[in-house]
RNA sequence: GCCGGGAUGGUGGAAUUGGUAGACACGCAAGACUUAAAAUCUUGUGUCCAUUAGGACGUGCGGGUUCAAGUCCCGCUCCUGGUACCA
């Protein structure tokens, strides 16, 4: 059968719009409120996106299964930069974006023309992304809807930052920026030429020296070498500034003086000196050392401040400058007293670490390009193993990871340091052509996550939630102990003016954290009920912190206390999130801010419950990127495969947290498995069940194991699992009760089929839902499967000794297939032996149940026995205990516990009854059971006594 | 660099608390069916040695703990996510 996976899926699709399936409001039945990170719409959804829905739809629709009123909701974010520098391109015509939306979004031409209006670019993704959505089969209650732009939602987000200022958790500081000088705008990787991430080095610094009546500022990485300083280097044929910054006259290059421009400084221009004028003369050090001013033309005008303190001690570069510098001067001349200086002892160096490694690599001279090499090599060895030495003042014997960051500390207080951050991958171009510098934004608001407090509070909020899956658990520690202060508000971008500084507008990681509450509001707001107007402050303070009353509410809100009472019962309702879903790139921040943000403002009932974190998903072993290469979008996928397939296929091929390799070879074998299926339920009739023969009993017994691992497995959100045996594990039981059931030429097997397939297919429906509706309907089951119970889990109806008995069956063939096979003997014969001694079956269970208990190992099990009367004797026979091991020890541990509960059965009796069938079927011949103490015995070989429970001896003729 | 996560056959990946490593799927090979091919079905498939029986080795590398290690500990190598105005 082929299937026509579209028109099975409109029909279904069709049928649960019709009946409002998904729209949830409260009722009397339990809730659960399941949300997954919404898009941001820029482009249109590829299969790696449809990961994160796919699985949050999984879940929402087990839950509706098992009886709860479940929320599923969405909403778009169109809060931020990105399609404002798509814009931008578009309208200068950029090549690259116009071929990728025509030739890989085949966005039409019309469409195309309206985008060089951000919004518009947004919009048509967003309806893009929503159709595909519903193509999905998500079962999304879309009557709460919205967008991030929209007057309701920048109500809700005025509210929420207001309330977190008003906390406490909102401060103003100064922040580095990479910032165009032409646009007078901050740059980020969507407005530089080429997408490059403008990254700031905050980690380089400036430390000053004293010429006079001057400042001599330097710049640095390693602040801790200020110890070993022997000179400062000046280029000899560059001309400097003289300027006034702070109060303070500083000498720099000209290139520098340009940067300070924008680091929130004062500052005026005094005149030129030239870099040959101060050469040879000395500085003063922090304390107060006198230090030589020497030339070097290795100094790069355009770093730093075109100044450069020397450390010829540990510095490759200084060393070797130093050296070349000397080699020019007269022998008495002073110069040559300038010595290194050893301030850092690395295990493997000696005193002068740059000097050794010079000489290692063969450096030359200071334009050696292996210097580049020698520093790198140098650094990393010094950072890591290094420890400061006594020249080091108070750092003495301090490792230089945690000596630097004190000394930096030190030299800062005493205003002999200051922070001068660089762009680390320079130059960075803005779109505009022009170079971007740092800027330092001295009115910057910022969340204060570095709050000690706060951050106390979201451990106690990660201790008790659920996280899934749990291995991501210590992630989230370290992240939440790493966090400090956050940007919060940003000078472009769509999105929610700060309320009290509308120059800012609310970035697009902070309007995104408590925004779930808003969907219990939303539905209100798009069916007319209120308006944005009425979403006061008073309003939703009642509502969603029960603060102040309803009569402030209506009040303040112009709405009547009846509606501000069913908007406030929705949000108790359905409040807290009882589940969020995110890919895992989220984890160190949206994830974490949105635990932040929870309870810097909400109770502690309403609290975020659980997380379930994904990993994302490759395509041919790379990444699916955005740069148009290698991504399959969803919407074209669901047109050739079927959304079924495709939900399958991304479900299957990864657990959880594992990047999920996608490929079609699984989607074409998914389809077919899901046609045999369909085919099957339409076999199947409702017959009545007869009285149940073992093989009967077997199957619905392991129907039941299923049911119980399956549901087990998505509690845990297990999918992968969930579905692998569902789909293929539990095939295999089927084709071995096929077999059963052929050997003895059984008809009436159709009723206890159709049970058995009407669990394991309602179980499919979350992961399948529309083609699991179809084959729901061809089993002529009533309603839909979709809309049906979970099949209980019922322990009860596990039958422990039909399980063992079958096991005993399915090992006596295999063991009989198995001398076969090795034997090569055409069989006329065979004779099997069943244990009869009662001692070998207690010793049996003896072993059974210490193995249980965890132990296998054969001397404590030995011991065991020898300490329990009832078996001392089994010393006797350690061939026999080994063997049994080794049969246990092959068992799964459900098997043996099974063993252990159902009381022992008569193997004889069973194999007599059931082996004849099946055995005649496999091997074409008789099989004959006896007891090994039956009188009547056949056993020409002595094979008997070799029989062992649930291990009879085997004798071919 | 720092903070996470990871490395298992030809491939994707199982092995959930330390207890048969390689489930399951793909691929490949042989056979059946077919004029042929596709599809389907059956069988085989970690490596090496061995005609067989069987044996040895084997989870990135080097050590260690344990009766027992893919799993725990120490030291490496490589890959990967994040690294703060990207959503």
């Amino acid at each position: 059968m082929t299937i026509n996976w579209n028109e099975i899926e409109t029909k279904w699709r069709n049928r649960w719009i019709e009946s409002k399936d998904f729209e949830t409001s409260p009722n009397e039945k339990p809730k659960k409120f399941i949300t997954v990170a919404y898009p941001y719409p820029n482009s249109p959804q590829h299969i790696g996106h449809g990961r994160t829905y796919t699985l949050a739809d999984v879940h929402a629709r087990y839950y509706r299964m098992k009886g709860y009123n479940v929320l599923f909701p969405m909403g778009f974010h169109y809060t931020g930069t990105p399609v404002l520098g798509m814009a931008k391109r578009i309208q200068a015509g950029g090549k690259k974006i116009l071929d990728g939306l025509r030739n890989v979004y085949h966005v039409p031409e019309d469409a195309i023309k309206t985008f060089v209006e951000p919004i518009k670019i947004a919009d048509y993704f967003h309806e893009e992304i929503k159709s595909g959505m519903i193509e999905m089969g998500y079962s999304i209650d879309w009557r709460r809807e919205f967008t991030t732009i929209v007057p309701g939602y920048q109500k809700f987000i005025e509210w929420q930052i207001t309330t977190l200022k008003e906390n406490g958790k909102i401060i103003q500081g100064s922040h580095p920026v990479g910032w165009c000088p032409n646009d007078s705008n901050p740059v980020s990787q969507h407005d530089t030429m080429g997408d490059v991430e403008p990254k700031i080095d905050d980690k380089n610094f400036l430390v000053k020296f004293v010429f006079g009546e001057f400042i001599f500022p330097v710049t640095t990485l390693r602040p801790e070498t200020i110890f070993g300083v022997t000179n400062l280097w000046v280029n000899p044929n560059v001309t400097y500034k003289k300027l006034t910054v702070d109060n303070e006259k500083w000498i720099v290059s000209k290139e520098c003086a340009y940067k300070l421009q924008f680091f929130d400084k004062e500052i005026t221009e005094d005149g030129d000196i030239a870099g040959g004028d101060i050469i040879g003369k000395y500085a003063k050090n922090h304390d107060g050392r006198d230090i030589p001013i020497l030339p070097a033309d290795f100094v790069e005008p355009g770093m730093g401040t075109g100044l450069v303190m020397s450390v010829p001690g540990h510095a490759p570069k200084d060393y070797q400058a130093l050296v070349d510098f000397k080699k020019d001067q007269p022998l008495g001349s002073e110069y040559q007293l300038i010595k290194p200086i050893s301030i850092i002892t690395t295990p493997g160096y000696g005193e002068f670490p740059a000097k050794e490694i010079c000489e290692k690599l063969g450096v030359t001279n200071q334009s050696d390009e292996k210097l580049e090499e020698a520093t790198k090599e140098l650094y990393l060895k010094e950072f890591t193993d290094g420890k400061l030495n006594e020249r080091c003042g108070d750092f003495n014997n301090e490792k230089v990871q945690f000596g630097r960051d004190k000394v930096r500390a030190w030299l800062a207080e005493s205003k002999h340091l200051e922070k001068f951050p660089v762009l680390e991958n320079a130059p960075v171009h803005c779109r505009c052509g022009t170079e971007c510098v740092v800027k330092i934004l001295n009115n910057q608001w910022f969340l204060n996550y570095g709050d000690e407090e706060w951050k106390e509070q979201a451990r106690n909020c990660f201790d008790e939630m659920n996280i899934l899956p749990s291995n991501i658990r210590t992630e989230f520690k370290e992240v939440i102990d790493w966090l400090h202060e956050r940007a919060c508000a940003r000078q472009q971008g769509l999105g929610t003016k700060l309320p009290w500084d509308k120059d800012w507008i609310v970035e697009s990681l902070s309007d995104s954290v408590i925004y779930m509450a808003y969907y219990t509001i939303s539905r209100f707001v798009n069916d007319g009920t209120v308006n944005a107007e009425n979403l006061t402050r008073e309003f939703f303070d009642y509502i969603l912190l029960d603060k102040g009353d309803v009569t402030l509410a209506a009040d303040s809100s112009k709405l009547t206390e009846d509606v501000i009472t069913i908007m406030k019962k929705e949000f108790q309702y359905f409040y807290p999130v009882d589940s969020r879903h995110s890919g895992r790139d989220l984890v160190q921040n949206h994830l974490s801010f949105f635990v932040l943000n929870h309870v810097a403002i909400f109770e502690r009932k309403l609290w975020p419950q659980e997380i379930v974190v994904n990993g994302s998903i490759m395509m041919d072993g790379a990444k699916m990127s955005k740069s148009m290469g290698n991504i399959i979008p969803l919407r074209a996928a669901i047109r050739d495969h079927g959304a079924d397939p495709i939900r399958l296929a991304i479900i299957s091929s990864a657990e959880l947290l594992q990047d999920a390799d996608f490929n079609m070879e699984s989607v074409i074998g998914i389809q077919s498995k899901l046609e045999s299926l369909l085919e099957e339920c339409s076999r199947l009739k409702n017959d009545t069940i007869g009285t149940l023969e073992a093989e009967d009993k077997w199957i619905l017994s392991k129907s039941q194991i299923l049911i119980g691992m399956v549901t087990e497995s998505i509690e845990k959100m297990r999918l992968r699992e969930a579905l692998h045996d569902i789909l293929f594990s539990f095939e295999s039981d089927l084709s071995w009760y096929a077999k059963r059931v052929q050997a003895k030429g059984r008809e009436n097997v159709s009723g206890i089929l159709y049970k058995i397939n009407s669990a394991r297919i309602a179980m499919l429906s979350p992961f399948a839902p529309h083609v699991v509706d179809e084959m729901w309907e061809k089993l002529g089951n009533e309603g839909l499967a979709s809309k049906s119970q979970w099949p209980a889990y019922c322990i009860d109806d596990v039958d422990s000794t039909s399980i063992q008995s079958e096991e005993l069956l399915k090992g006596t063939i295999n063991d009989i297939a198995n001398i076969l096979k090795v034997t090569k003997i055409n069989p006329k014969k065979i004779v099997i032996y069943v244990n009869s001694d009662e001692f070998k079956l207690t010793v049996y269970r003896k072993i059974l149940s210490i193995m249980v208990g965890g132990q296998n190992n054969m001397g404590t099990v030995m011991k065991e026995l020898i300490a329990d009367p009832e078996t001392s004797n089994a010393k006797k026979m350690p061939d026999y205990i080994q063997k049994v091991i080794k049969d246990l020890h092959s068992e799964s541990e459900e098997i043996k516990k099974m063993k252990l509960e159902s009381n022992s059965f008569n193997e004889k009796e069973f194999l007599k009854s059931e082996l004849a069938s099946i055995g005649k079927s496999e091997f074409g011949v008789e099989v004959i059971v006896y007891s090994e103490s039956d009188s009547d015995i056949y056993d020409p070989k002595g094979k008997a006594r070799h029989a062992r429970p649930f291990k009879p001896a085997i004798l071919i003729e």
